[in-house]
DNA sequence: CGGCGTTTCAAACAATCGTTTGAAGTCTAG
DNA sequence: CTAGACTTCAAACGATTGTTTGAAACGCCG
């Protein structure tokens, strides 16, 4: 953000509003806030998103468009060469995310603002991320049942609704666990993903 | 809400914050949805807490000093009798949130007003409940660590960060599973602790 | 019944909220 | 160089925010 001059107006609102709602929330985060940070004026919201609401989605749009892009083309790639296996496929769900996080200042925010999304428990939010990427959901779960086939039905769906709630908790580093010092962001992050595809393939497997 | 005479004033407005709280979050709820809701004067927050602040601190205050000995008293007996195993303490860290969540209309109200606490990245709220239940976290931990001894330090944090990820996550219900029609909401979570001691168990253990 | 601490109440406080306005500024095409 | 579209700006809109006030109502004890 301190580089503001090389970036459109449009561009360092999303910005500036994806630190300000992943540090106090969708409603905790004022305009004037947001606009203030990315050194525009108030207006400036209203006349390039319409509305708050608005500002909110296109954040997200803006993440995950690529995000959902990059795992399904890393699924896809796993399946046609025959390597699927538990821990690729979670891979290939996590890997991408962290890169985003990774590729970036701040690292993890805009996977802090996803896990605020799914704290939004009644929101319009809930179904225009359902509406929007949920198929993505829906492969990777196709595909852990193939490499799972001896849990029914039910079974699965709950343990990929406990794996997804783990590996939204974890990316957004909502955890006690701090970056230690000599250790680079790149490093803390690389550890966690190798932590949690560890953890949450024996917990899909048992 | 509706049998509000027989509660005093406080107890109308912690009770409704609560709920309003889990819905819309903190900072979304204000002073006056709350005060509507519960059906007193909007000046009674201020006269009986002192702040917002206050008030929402003592959302947690009500639930979490009951809930918080319940679990260390679980894990306690089971030390006591020599049972302490992975699925037992995971018990006796579930099972207080579950009655919790079950012995008032509504169901997991104050679970999700906790899920969202975690949400708060650089609130006062995290030192808040680090300082007055962090030792509930310390007790578990210890006890996991003696169960998984062939695990090191750095390594048992990790897993232990991921287990409460997973555990807040579906404790507060943040997941896509849905109760099932004729499945009351009893049976419903007492699947879901079921499924999430199994699945955290193995990720431990891993 | 009278008096006193506790609680409730309507009303208002300044501050901040999302949004709108119309003019000023910037940029490009003709 | 100018016409016209696009963008930015300061200012203000009404609505809503958390908090405070002083008086009214209540409940209990002497």
């Amino acid at each position: 953000m301190q580089q503001s001059a090389q970036f459109s107006t449009r561009q360092k609102i999303l910005g500036a509003a994806e630190e300000l709602f992943a540090e106090r929330g969708f409603a905790g985060a004022s305009l004037r806030q947001v606009t203030a940070a990315a050194k525009v004026n108030l207006a400036a919201v209203n006349y390039h998103f319409g509305s708050k609401d608005n500002l909110i989605e296109e954040v997200f749009r803006r993440r995950l468009d690529e995000l959902s892009r990059r795992r399904l083309e890393r699924l896809a790639t796993l399946e046609a060469a025959g390597d699927a296996s538990l821990d690729t496929v979670l891979d290939a769900f996590i890997t991408p995310a962290l890169e985003l996080s990774l590729d970036r200042k701040g690292g993890s925010v805009f996977m802090r603002v996803l896990a605020r999304a799914f704290a939004e428990h009644n929101s319009n939010l809930r179904t225009f991320l359902s509406d929007n990427y949920g198929y993505v959901l829906k492969d990777f779960a196709a595909a852990f049942a193939r490499l799972l086939p001896q849990l029914d039905k039910e079974e699965l769906y709950w343990r990929l609704d406990i794996a997804v709630g783990a590996l939204t908790y974890a990316m957004a580093d909502f955890g006690m666990i701090q970056r230690r010092s000599g250790e680079s962001e790149r490093e803390h992050r690389e550890q966690m993903a190798k932590h949690l595809i560890h953890f949450t393939a024996a917990g899909l497997r048992a």
